[in-house]
DNA sequence: GTCTATAAAGTGATAGAC
DNA sequence: GTCTATCACTTTATAGAC
């Protein structure tokens, strides 16, 4: 009669999953410090003390909203990097063809812009940026969950792409296609005020995505024999 | 007899240094709220609440902080950039030259990246990414201070390079130029397990740097007549 | 300008009843 | 699992003597 199946409707689960997502969106919003647990178990409509029955202290709350952060992201990146994978099986001289390469990689950036540039990611790029550079046990979760793959992706398909390229090359090239990308939620404030613009709307991804393909073509020209 | 210069060793003006240049330190390290009066006071060799007499409060003393960043970051671009405005003054038809243009903006770009790899980054760089994310009356102090000047500079010189560009494209081409040279800071730690680098030191700040100066010649063919 | 001392308001964590 | 109550500690800010 028992099933293997999670509950998520008894009362626990309930109480831990309202914890969970007001602590994601405080964190986000107000990084680790500022969150006090006493405002947590406000916003959650939860006892103070459940936040520790469930999570144990502060820091494994931490933790378990770096793993939403990092399902979250990998399912909304999930659709792009299926796909290169596949590009990247059909292996052989040649592979899958240029043209499908690259539109495969297209596919992949545009997925990373999108995410960058959606209004959520407000809050926990921040947090994924604090612990890039001060890495915590949290990093592996995320480096496990997406940007490993994201990033191996990127590289192999700019080494097939470029051609007579080292793989050191090829991973360095990807890290500067990822920043690309990144500028725009990293160096968001300085981008608006060169760029003049209020917002970063769907109209200016569309630009900044035309302005992405361009340089992608440019850079993955082949160089070699 | 009374001179304009300010006079740095009074007793209270040598606190006052002592004080920012622990704080700027500790803000850098810790981050805003990590950072306490107390701990900073004893860092700093000063009584707590000359803090408060002197910047009147912690927001007070932040702000202090980044004039600090400011200064600092504008000295070490400096070169660059009177190197890149001499440069784009000598105008006319072809102004001074592709060739000059290309080496200008090298020069441009490898200053930031010195910047971005050099481990004194380590702690500002959070306290930057976090106004660009949130900006606050501090954001400010930074686009004004360097960040307006260096990215106009930049788009300047994509412009003139690539020809027949409109000057909003340019702009956009100099923020994913700007991007590819910030990914090896804010994207450190995925960058460092990607290429299995435990740091970044010279000999790859110089492999970063050949990346970096390859991906510009290709970004910056000219397109047009 | 500098100090001591302390006020006033938090903080995370936990014991123990239900 | 959930609650109340409270402990032990830290924080910023300031009053007032020198």
């Amino acid at each position: 009669m028992k099933t293997l199946v999670l509950d998520h409707s008894t009362r626990g689960n309930l109480t831990r999953d309202a914890v969970l997502q007001a602590a994601t969106a405080a964190f986000a919003a107000d990084g680790y410090d500022k969150v006090t647990l006493r405002a947590l178990a406000i916003q959650a409509g939860v006892n103070q003390s459940l936040i520790g029955y469930h999570f144990g202290n502060k820091q494994g709350l931490y933790q378990a909203v770096f793993v939403a952060i990092a399902t979250h992201i990998r399912a909304r990146l999930d659709p792009g990097m299926a796909a290169a994978e596949a590009a990247l099986d059909r292996t052989g001289p040649g592979g899958a063809g240029r043209d499908d390469d690259f539109a495969v990689l297209c596919r992949l950036t545009d997925g990373l812009l999108d995410l960058m540039t959606d209004p959520v990611a407000d809050g926990w790029a921040q947090l994924i940026i604090r612990e890039q550079q001060r890495p915590s046990d949290a990093f592996g979760i995320l480096y496990n969950g997406f940007m490993g793959r994201f990033l191996g992706l990127l590289a192999r398909l700019a080494e097939r792409l470029r051609g007579s390229i080292t793989e050191p090359e090829a991973r360095l090239l990807a890290c500067t296609i990822l920043g690309q990308i990144l500028a725009f939620r990293v160096a968001r404030a300085g981008v608006l005020r060169l760029m003049a613009w209020s917002e970063i709307d769907k109209t200016r991804t569309a630009a900044i995505r035309a302005c992405l393909h361009r340089n992608l073509r440019a850079l993955l020209a082949p160089t070699g024999p």
